[in-house]
Parts: C-alpha cells; sequence; structure tokens
DNA sequence: CTGAATCCGAATAGATACTG
DNA sequence: CAGTATCTATTCGGATTCAG
C-alpha cells in the first residue's frame, strides 16, 4: 500500500497527485459526496471493479485520511463510508475536474481523436 | 502507452483520472503554466526523474492532447513544450488542487500523520 | 540538447476462493 | 453484507545505453 514519506510533503501538487493516484480515487470521492454510503451500493456505480479491488482503494483513501469508515455491529453487517473534512475539501477540485472532463470528452469527439475499439 | 477507448468517454471524472494518471503528469503541467519551456530545463525542476521518464510523460500528454512539443530546426536541438487549449483548461483545476495539497501537508503536520523515513 | 530502445523491478488491479 | 488472502497479469517508472 502507498505510504507518504516526509519528502512527499515537499511539493503540494506531488502530494495531491501521490495522494489521488489510485485509478479509481477520484470516482470514489466523487460518489461519497452525496453522503454516507454503504459498500455493496458503491460498489455498484462501478464497472469492472470487484470487492476486493475497491476494499483495497478504500484502505488506501482511509490511510490517507480522506475517507471515513464507519461499522455498525450488526447482522448482517453494515458499514458505510464517507469523507472526511479533509477528503470534503477536494469538493470543488473535484467538480472542476468533472467539468473539465466533460469538456475533454466533447473535444475528443469532435476531433474524431482516435480511440482503441 | 495508455491510450484512450470508447468506454473510457462514458465518464468525465474517470476519463480526467486516466488522462492524469502519470505520476508526474500534475507537475508537468504546473510547469508549464508558465509557457513554453525547453526540455532539460523542464527536467530541471524534478528531483529523481531521468529525462527517459520525463520523454515519455511528455509524449504521453501529447498523445492526450494536453501538451503541445515544437521542435526548433537548430544545432544543438531546441523543444519547447507548451500546453494546449486543452491544456489550459486545467488552470483552475491545477490551482485548486495546489490550494488543496498545501492545506493537506498542513493537516499531515499538525496532526503528526505517519510518515516513512 | 533531445530522444529512442531495451531491460528490469516495483506497484497495481483483478480473479478467485474463503470467512464471520 | 463486508472483508481477507493469495495468486497472477499487466502496467509503469527508472536505469542504462545508444543516436541524431
Amino acid at each position: 500500500m502507498i505510504e507518504l514519506n516526509s519528502s512527499d510533503l515537499t511539493c503540494p501538487i506531488t502530494t495531491a497527485q501521490k495522494v489521488l493516484s489510485g485509478k479509481w480515487a477520484l470516482k470514489i470521492i466523487f460518489l461519497l459526496k452525496d453522503g454516507p454510503i454503504r459498500f455493496n451500493e458503491l460498489l455498484r456505480n462501478f464497472d469492472g471493479l470487484t470487492h476486493a479491488s475497491l476494499t483495497k482503494q478504500l484502505k488506501q483513501l482511509e490511510s490517507f485520511r480522506l475517507v471515513h469508515r464507519e461499522a455498525y455491529n450488526q447482522v448482517p453487517p453494515k458499514v458505510e463510508y464517507s469523507l472526511t473534512e479533509l477528503g470534503k475539501g477536494l469538493y470543488p477540485t473535484i467538480n472542476g475536474l468533472t467539468d473539465w472532463g466533460r469538456e475533454y470528452i466533447e473535444d475528443c469527439k469532435m476531433n474524431g481523436a482516435y480511440l482503441r475499439e
């Protein structure tokens, strides 16, 4: 699992890059914006992502203190994930990135950019 | 080299994640904000990055049309890199991410978060 | 100065199977 | 329902070397 070392904390942009480097990190945070969500509910939003992989990513984000995990002691188990204050600080960025992604997609389609498949 | 396929273009946030997934992508774009910059000059801003790796990253970003490469036909060679319009569209996001990174670093230091080394 | 080619090791993600 | 453990395939970045 990725960990931060002190040299990672010398450059803000590098820090951000590393913390958000997971393949699904951004989308997880995006989905967590709407409040606490259960594991399986979260999982349903992804295409081609196994629960094992999602677990890993969530633990990763938890270790970076972007995500909070709340386990309810009941049967069947119930676990909810939400954003910490640090994680919520990413709202504007995530929104901006989403807007940019939309524009990028538009541009790709307009320019008939080369796509595989 | 990473390429986009059509299924990558179905979700804006996933698209953004993929396009910016390179370990140095964000910082490269950040550095290119100040206008065209030559290869070696760019390289000097990185610690622990070989020219071969920087070349790869730049080609990657060029293929995504975020970066423009301008080669001057002279000896010794001179090549300048700059952002395309698509790349410039990331300004606000990059700035936001940089601010967030700063806060994150502050928080890590305040909370004495565990760091390797 | 800039970049291509190759090899290699580390890091990831995904498949699968098993547990409380 | 949620999570763990193991294995494997692939990706990616970095080192090194060679070239225009």
